[in-house]
DNA sequence: TTAATTATACTCAATTTGAGCATAATAGAG
DNA sequence: CTCTATTATGCTCAAATTGAGTATAATTAA
């Protein structure tokens, strides 16, 4: 291999800092000075002789930039991909190579309202909460079998990440979804990018800076998974919570509504919550307030909840 | 933040190349020049100019040092630990910033034996498969409670990767298990790295280069996760191959024996294999060749099967 | 006082899991 | 040729888990 190519590369850290407000997931923004008008995920420059470890410089421009307190982070991916960086023509200079390392947090709060951007209007497929939305088979779906055509492999791939036709939606594979969505030229990126030539006439759901949306649909997949067997709900509730708010919590980020008992069963099976002995006052019957048994200690490790899962899940 | 800072590195992609030979799982790795013989993963530099992905640069190197096959592909995770690359004093230049990503690749074959190193010998704490291994009770064990002491912290995490006093063993916390024992001091690369003035007298499996054995830890913790809700072993598998074979291959992985006919249960069940038609001649009762079904395509997405448990387990 | 709303307790059938026994088909020893 | 060791495979069964429903309790708002 010829030594004398460029080895050298700059490395940008990008979050995706999720939080809940209300029954909506968020996600924190930066917003964009372009004539696009995108929002981009915040991100920062690695200094590797300032910072002993990546996530201690993430942590570091994150508490900079932002003033939050994220509690748990987790490394999500690192993209290195040529052409998924730069908008069109604008290309970057031919040294400066950008390998961006996406990371997954999780913050208990999101003050700044309009800094935060709801997930599902970038994912507008991907929330099964009121049933199928609606976008699947009348924009994205089509499309797809059409772009697919008689490609056994495109179809093969179209029938994983979608269910089509069988019916069948895993909410993990939000990732799988979006990339092929990318490819072909169904999202405002792929068009940025320069794979597509005309502009995609539906903007289906809010484009997002560089490789953001990408960043984004991986730190959903991720969230969606470790739900399952990891409590990490608890890294986004307060210190004191009722049953319902858990659920609640849990059903946004997986999009999809989840049965009100089992979900209970599983919380007291597992021993994740105990009572604070408070009520809290809303509308109907007073619920019990509780708290995550393990705060303070590294939970990762903790045995989680399976997901009962509701009934609106596939049709 | 300063931005004079240098924030320019070179990118190192490393792999886990993993195969299984007979009932050892293995992992390709490259001879030592040093004075210290120990074996590292083969790596090779990313050069972005070149490669559009570094995936792709990834096999690019493999191809050509090892004329290897490598089927599946999956980024682990992205390491830019200062003061975990360097041996000793031999330290780096100031300039010379490297953030390794590591890769797991299977491979359905391990020619030339020599350069295939087993695993459970630089992990002999992992292999459970005749009983709890005895290297735990007489060495580590003893070493991490003494280095724990009243440090409720450390008693925590000792007790979440290696359940003790409670005797539960998780085979998938691989990685904790190992950086617990670095930061301990009880393996060899901690002391290379300089966090350990002597060196320890016991040498607790065999030590790697650099960061190398952490990267295998990922892996092996990556591989024992994955297996369990995809169909990853196939990529480990002739085309035609016996029920036991597969079942063989997974107890290596895992490093835990598993009760025959619910594996097979699990096997049916998810309808992952396909009988050949052939036998296979041995010594006792020929059995079925079976094939798995969904080659070809990427099976990533597929169901996989669950682990039916035996008993050596836990005690 | 009533209706709407939310919380929580309890039940039950279907499925899945963990673990065992029984039987079949081969090679090799005697 | 027969017995034995060895491996493969079929089948059973109790325990645990899951999916889904019903009944009842404690509030607020009308």
């Amino acid at each position: 291999m010829d030594k004398n190519h460029t080895a050298s590369v700059l490395i940008d850290l990008s979050a995706a800092i999720v939080s809940v407000r209300g029954d909506q997931p968020v996600c924190l923004t930066v917003p964009d000075v372009s004539e696009y008008q995108t929002p981009g995920l915040p991100f920062g420059p690695f200094y590797p002789d300032q910072h002993r470890t990546m996530e201690i410089g993430l942590r570091q421009w994150v508490i900079e930039q932002t003033s939050l307190d994220i509690g748990y982070v987790e490394q999500l991916y690192t993209f290195g991909d040529r052409g998924r960086r730069s908008e069109g023509a604008d290309n970057n200079k031919e040294n400066e190579h950008i390998v961006s390392v996406g990371y997954l947090a999780l913050s208990k709060q999101c003050p700044q309202p309009n800094q935060w951007s709801e997930w599902y209007k970038h994912f507008p497929w991907e929330d099964w909460r009121e049933g199928r939305p609606n976008i699947l088979n009348q924009q994205i779906i089509p499309y797809l079998e059409a772009w697919a055509g008689s490609d056994e492999l495109r179809r093969l791939r179209l029938q994983q990440a979608f269910g089509v036709p069988d019916k069948s939606w895993n909410d993990e594979f939000v990732l799988d979804r979006y990339e092929l969505m990318y490819e072909a030229g169904l999202v405002w990126e792929a068009c940025a990018d320069g794979r597509q030539k005309e502009k995609i006439s539906v903007q289906n759901g809010i484009a997002m800076q560089l490789d953001h949306r990408r960043i984004l649909a991986t730190a959903i997949s991720r969230l969606r998974a470790k739900l399952k067997y990891r409590p990490v709900v608890f890294e986004l509730m307060p210190s004191a919570f009722t049953l319902t708010h858990v659920q609640k919590t849990t059903e946004a980020i997986l999009g999809a509504v989840l049965h009100k008992q089992n979900f209970r069963r599983q919380l007291s099976k597992n021993e994740l919550v105990e009572p604070t002995g408070k009520m809290s006052k809303a509308r109907g019957r007073p619920a019990e307030l509780f708290k995550f048994k393990h705060d303070e200690s590294q939970s990762t490790n903790l045995p989680g909840l399976r997901i009962p899962l509701g009934k609106s899940r596939n049709f």
